[in-house]
DNA sequence: ATTGAGTTGGGACAATTGTCCTTTTATACG
DNA sequence: CGTATAAAAGGACAATTGTCCCAACTCAAT
């Protein structure tokens, strides 16, 4: 449920040191908005510390969350490719520390070192292998199957995410949420 | 609806110019599987031409489609990365012809030429791109919406797919496809 | 203390969607 | 041809999920 990429991480704390001035460090505390869909960026992050949501915001103003991201995890990083508007927003749970670079110095990076390419490669290939699996899964199972595989994965989720959180991630209502859980006793 | 990437596939005719036995060329009749869920594959897969879908199936024996493969579009390169069994299968629609390149000799290419390389990533941008406000589209759009943007995207889909192709593609039963159908006259 | 905003919980009802089953139509094939 | 098989269509009913409420509680700021 929480996405993390610790290769990732680790080999950034690694090039932080060869290469100080690409990387800067922010802070954000709990609910900040990091980055915002249908804004343009030069720059993309990477989470040190804290979790942040991904999510998309429809015109009636329903929240659905993409991915809940942890340590090591990176976005904005599609914008790099594909030069389009950033397609969603990602806010701040926890407090948050992140590392941000530009797009100038992540694609030079890109192309003169070969390990940080496979783990740019394999973040992407990451990604699209958990997003696959979670839309048939939630096209597939009940809400109530959802839930209970969730609470197998990530037993105390109540304690990090709020019920709008948790409904919004399974693209259902906080009505229904409640209901299913109260059946599961 | 049925993802292309055209400048992957051009690129790729190239390199089967510059190292022609990279490459092999099958072909698949349409309902034929091209690559089985759960299995170890060594090469993978780039649409040459015709459709094919790509989908997983659960326990029950449901289908559940995740894209619909035209040209240019690669299956199977996830594999090159993680190691892992084919998660998902791929099975010719219409008659299909697809450049097969091993595992191997894809990674040679990837380190040894840029901008091979580049197209990868952008391929794999592409995936995810799609992938996420596809996810959101349908948990918070009805039934209805959803069919609606289909016809605007894809006015003559009913020429290419079947009913249960499109139902599975929509995460929802023949039924409920049929009904909203009629409603829509 | 008091307000107000945000979170949680749930009743009542409506709408949507699935399940099960039957019928019809189209298509393939010996 | 005739027959088997798959695809398409839909009736009847049940189950799930959403909508629209209202109430209780927490917590921060006044």
């Amino acid at each position: 449920m929480i996405r993390t990429n610790i290769d990732f991480l680790t080999y950034l704390k690694k090039l932080q040191l060869l290469h100080p001035h690409y990387f800067s460090i922010e802070n954000y505390t709990s609910k900040e908005v990091i980055l915002k869909d249908h804004k343009r960026y030069h720059s993309l992050y990477i989470i040190h510390k804290g979790i942040a949501k991904c999510y998309f915001t429809d015109e009636n103003g329903k929240e659905s969350i993409q991915e809940f991201f942890g340590e090591g995890m990176q976005f904005g990083e599609l914008e790099v490719f594909n030069n389009q508007l950033s397609y969603c927003s990602t806010e701040a749970i926890t407090d948050v520390e992140v590392f941000k670079i530009s797009h100038q110095h992540y694609l030079e990076l890109l192309e003169n070192d070969t390990a940080f390419n496979r783990l740019v490669i394999q973040s992407m290939v990451a990604k699209i292998s958990y997003k696959a699996p979670r839309l048939s899964f939630q096209q597939s199972y009940s809400i109530e199957q959802n839930i209970l595989k969730l609470k197998e994965l990530y037993p105390n989720y109540e304690t990090v995410f709020s019920k709008k959180d948790i409904a919004d991630y399974l693209g259902i209502t906080l009505r229904s949420l409640n209901r299913v859980l109260n059946s599961l006793q």
